[in-house]
DNA sequence: ACCTGAACACCGTTCAAGT
DNA sequence: ACCTGAACACCGTTCAAGT
C-alpha cells in the first residue's frame, strides 16, 4: 500500500466530482456512492475522505456546479434583448430545460437537506442568491413603480413558485387529467403574477 | 421458527405503517429502514414483505395517509364561510403550517421519485388530483368568467406555485437577506396571481 | 506523506427451512 | 400457513499499518 502521488490532491478533488456528475447523471442520485467513485477514479474509498469530508460534503459541491450552470445560462438570456415579461418566460423557459435535460442532477440539488438542523453552507447560499439576483434584476427594470425591497420579495416569490411548477412535473405530481406542459405552466404564472403587480 | 398469527396480515400491515411514520417523525425519513420498522413491531425483516412489496411500497402507502391529512384539513376550511381570495390564502396557510408542524413526513411526500420511470401508481394520482380539486371549487366561485378548462389550469398552477414557495423554506433554499416569512410569501403570489386572472 | 484495505455497523431483499 | 434467520450484495466512515 501507500504513497502514489499520481494525482495531487485537487486533481484527485477534480476527478471525483467529474465521475459523480457522471454517475448521477447515468443513474441517478441513488446510484452515488463513495465506493463507486472511489473506484471511478482508481483509488479506494478511503482516499475520498482525505479530499471531502464525507459525501454529503461531496454532493454540496457537485451541487454548486450545477447552481452555477444554472446561473451562466440563465445570465444569458439577459442579453439577448428581451425584456419584462418576454424575458422572465425565456429565463423560466431556460430553467424548465435544465430540469427537464439534467433531471437527476437538478434533482439532486433541491434534495438533500442537511441532517441535525445545520444551515446549508454560505457560499451556497451565496450562488443561490446570484440566481435571485437576476430576477431582480429583471423585475426591477420591468416594475420601475416598485421600491427595492418589493422587488426583491417579488423576485423571491416568482422564482420559488415557477420552481415549484417544475419540481411537481419533474417529480411526477402533476400527471393529472388535463394537464399543460411545464413551459405553458410557468409563462402562464408570469403573465398573470406580473399583470397583479402592474395594477 | 415459524407460525404466530399474533396478528392478521392486515393488523401487521396497519402497525408496521404506524411504526413507520413514528421512526420518520422522530428521525426524518433517512432514518427509515425495513430493519427498524420490523423490529419496532416485534417482527423479523422477511415478515415485512410479505406485506408490502418493498420499502418504496410501504413509502407510497404512507404518503397516501399524508395527502388524506393534507385533504382532510384543507377541505375543513372550504366551510369556514369565507371565500375568493382570503379562503385561498387560508387554505395556504394551512398547507404551510402542516409542512412546517410534520417536515419530515411532508419531505417524504414529494422527495421520492419512482425508479426506472415507473409512474406513481394511480390512487396516489387520484388523492393528489383531489387536493387540487378543492382549489379548483374555491377558483371556479372566485372566478365565475372562466371556463372550467382555465379554472383546472389555474388551480394546477396557483398551487404548485404555493408548493414552490413551502418547498425552498422547507428546505433552507431561501435563507437569503431579506427574507419573508412563508405564509406573506404565498399571500403575495395569490393576490397578485389573481388580481392578475381578474382583469 | 500518501494511500490502502480491512474493519465496523449498518442497509434492502430473498428464500430455504423450521414449527 | 406463517414466520424466521441466515445469506447476499451492497452501504458510509474510520484508521492502523504499509511504502
Amino acid at each position: 500500500m501507500g504513497r502514489r502521488s499520481d494525482h495531487s490532491r485537487e486533481e484527485i478533488h477534480q476527478l471525483a466530482l467529474e465521475a459523480a456528475e457522471a454517475i448521477v447523471a447515468e443513474g441517478g442520485y441513488k446510484a452515488l456512492s463513495a465506493r463507486k467513485v472511489a473506484s471511478a477514479i482508481g483509488y479506494t474509498v478511503g482516499t475520498l475522505y482525505l479530499v471531502f469530508e464525507n459525501l454529503d460534503d461531496l454532493i454540496f459541491q457537485l451541487n454548486g456546479r450545477t447552481l452555477d450552470q444554472l446561473f451562466q445560462r440563465m445570465s444569458e438570456q439577459c442579453n439577448s434583448g428581451q425584456s419584462g415579461k418576454t424575458l422572465l418566460c425565456t429565463m423560466a423557459t431556460t430553467y424548465i430545460d435544465y430540469a427537464e435535460q439534467h433531471s437527476p442532477r437538478w434533482n439532486m440539488l433541491f434534495e438533500y437537506v442537511a441532517e441535525n438542523d445545520n444551515a446549508l453552507p454560505d457560499w451556497y447560499l451565496e450562488k443561490l442568491g446570484e440566481v435571485f439576483g437576476l430576477i431582480e434584476q429583471v423585475l426591477a427594470t420591468t416594475l420601475p413603480d416598485h421600491d427595492d425591497q418589493s422587488i426583491s420579495q417579488a423576485a423571491r416569490v416568482l422564482w420559488a413558485s415557477v420552481h415549484g411548477i417544475c419540481i411537481l412535473k419533474i417529480r411526477q405530481r402533476l400527471n393529472l387529467a388535463g394537464g399543460q406542459n411545464t413551459e405553458e405552466m410557468a409563462h402562464m404564472l408570469i403573465n398573470n403574477f406580473l399583470d397583479g403587480m402592474s395594477q
